[in-house]
DNA sequence: TAGTGGTCTAGACCACTGA
DNA sequence: CAGTGGTCTAGACCACTAC
């Protein structure tokens, strides 16, 4: 059997955590390793690469590689579809418009989203349940000068969010995480008393420099998001 | 000037927001493009595979490649010590221990720690400012099985996270987001009201299998967590 | 300026899987 | 079974940068 990038990177990994090279230490170089486990050079630089890009060494040229003291500590985080997500937690999900009007963007909102005065913006809110239980309440506004046909659509019954992956080819992001205090609004939907910490999760979606929408995703009180790395 | 695969990775991206291969559509495969760019093909399966990494396209041998309906929504957190990203905003550190004792492990933390009945654990609090205002309360427990050194450390001066990095080689983490209510302690500490909705990033992390330390983040109120991607 | 990683190439074989 | 992506190889040249 051949020697595969993945052996060698999950050696080299072993060997890290081992201590092997202490954090810091440099590491041998891409030739005197490839000679080690007798493949070819482009295999340990792959190997190499991938541990680079999870942070885990470092990697300069003429310097060498060194193993990381203080590895980046990143988190991946894969932002689901609210069905999905409450799906994959074997929950009945449910769907439900709460308001929907297409208004004159306010002042805050164009400034945030560089629209033009005077110009009409569609604000959504709803409601997503778990086995019947308030899950997370939506609060969302939404451009029609990109996407023209969301005047013609129809969220009785599927929530925007479904409805935006699909007219909208790709698009840029920013998301922000924090807390709030339930204001009575949420409170009732979320069944919470008011003033409860809730998270909330707020999206701002861009589609060739023109924003797309802004969301505010608001979970019942308790809600963890975790991962791992 | 030959062909890189940056070149073919930007051009694939452009074609795909510009739409000319739509959500759902086969792509062309990979001799056909290395052809058309005028390349190997081994340039062409670089600049598809990190597409494929980075969500925007699916890979199946046989099948070909298609663009993806919803792209994988990820975003990447980095997790910086709290030194670093307070003087990245151009603010004053400052540390304070608040407290420190070495305890019996408490039954809840036992469990969720996978720790012996009985062993001792080191309990410590502290505080971190921005520019003299609280930014950070820290609430960590570290298990000197793992790192008995720690018996020795002083928190008076640095951090414990500041002195973990450096004592732990590698470590594998399990991190979790969530709003709280401020109690008593985290009221006075962060000068906000009792009951105030706080952001909390709670951290655990493992070195071979064993338990080195938990630890609670609480930010002060208003506190925003965000990125791009 | 010399050593190290970054990348491309042309060819090859293989693994998977849809038709 | 045949088409597609996944990977390895051996060699080459280049870009960067510590010394």
């Amino acid at each position: 059997m051949k020697v595969t990038f993945k052996d060698v990177k999950t050696d080299l990994m072993a060997k890290i955590t081992q201590g092997v090279w202490p954090p810091g230490e440099l590491m041998p170089n891409e030739a005197d390793l490839a000679a080690e486990y007798g493949c070819a050079r482009a295999t340990v630089n792959r190997a190499m690469q991938e541990l680079a890009e999870d942070g885990i060494i470092e990697r300069k040229r003429k310097a060498g590689t060194r193993v990381r003291k203080a590895p980046v500590r990143q988190a991946r985080f894969s932002i689901p579809i609210v069905r999905q997500e409450i799906e994959a937690q074997g929950a009945q999900y449910r769907y439900a418009l709460v308001s929907q009007e297409l208004i004159k963007v306010p002042d805050w909102l164009r400034a945030r989203l560089n629209l033009k005065t005077g110009q009409a913006v569609l604000h959504l809110t709803c409601m997503h349940y778990a086995d019947g239980s308030p899950y997370q309440f939506e609060d969302r506004w939404i451009n029609p000068a990109v996407t023209p046909d969301v005047r013609n659509a129809d969220f009785s019954e599927t929530g925007p969010n479904e409805w935006l992956v699909d007219a909208v080819p790709f698009s840029d992001a920013e998301i922000g995480f924090m807390a709030i205090e339930a204001d009575a609004t949420l409170a009732e939907h979320l069944g919470c008393a008011p003033g409860a910490a809730l998270f909330r999760t707020e999206r701002t979606t861009w589609w060739q420099h023109q924003a797309v929408t802004l969301v505010h995703l608001t979970y019942r009180p308790g809600h963890r998001m975790t991962t791992r790395y």
